[in-house]
DNA sequence: CAAACACTTAAGCAATCACTTGACTATCCA
DNA sequence: TGGATAGTCAAGTGATTGCTTAAGTGTTTG
């Protein structure tokens, strides 16, 4: 059955994996080329590439070709987005959160008053 | 080849489905059991389950059951801990993006002298 | 021009994912 | 007690991931 994939599915699946961290790690300090981003990872350039293919899926990263070489770099946008998608979540459980302490502390003060 | 998986793989790995968002973005107006979650939701009731399991993997999602109902909840922790490994990135690009603007910044004003 | 460089494509393979159906196991309620 | 309710286990299937190796394609550089 195929899975309709929404861009938030991309992004955190782009995430998801350490080589793929690690990559968007190194051009948090600035853009990169393929060959700098292989560098420091265990593995064939081809399989660095695939990854790099992921990254740009999720369009947390974009990268050009000059010559023999492909830089890529960070799009922050992207990964602002996955941040507040991540926030809204957790700012509306506290919220909840925040609710049920007031009623909890409505209640307790009716208490009080017996 | 076996992948040595973290708590952020698993993390992220967990809020790429869009299954499992929705029932995160339920989750996040309060707790629900099982069958509540799967509800809006076209598929099977093992196949929430094993939504559920890949939540619970990721430190997203606790739950417990009492009596035949399990009641799952939201752990804000966890979900700041994803939010703040993307914050950590965005906030380094940005930053080398001032520091980046000083500079020409800089460069322009020696030119000025000239 | 020829060799080195920086990718790129294609094919293949084992493991994992996202489901399914078909049992089965405990509650809870009348 | 007996049937509905709420969840769980197991096995199977097709698609996707995360790699690999082998064989290219363009770009510099000596």
């Amino acid at each position: 059955m195929p899975n309709q994939t929404s861009s938030l599915d991309l992004m955190f699946q782009a995430l998801a994996d350490p080589a793929r961290r690690s990559m968007v790690e190194r051009l948090s300090r600035g853009p990169a080329s393929v060959s700098e981003l292989a560098r420091p990872l265990a593995m064939s350039l081809p399989a660095v590439m695939q990854h790099l293919a992921m990254l740009e899926a999720g369009g947390i990263v974009s990268s050009a070709k000059v010559g023999r070489v492909r830089t890529c770099q960070i799009r922050p946008e992207a990964l602002s987005l996955a941040e507040q998608w991540i926030n809204q979540r957790r700012t509306q459980w506290e919220r909840r959160l925040d609710r049920l302490g007031d009623f909890l502390a409505d209640t307790a003060d009716e208490e009080d008053l017996k």
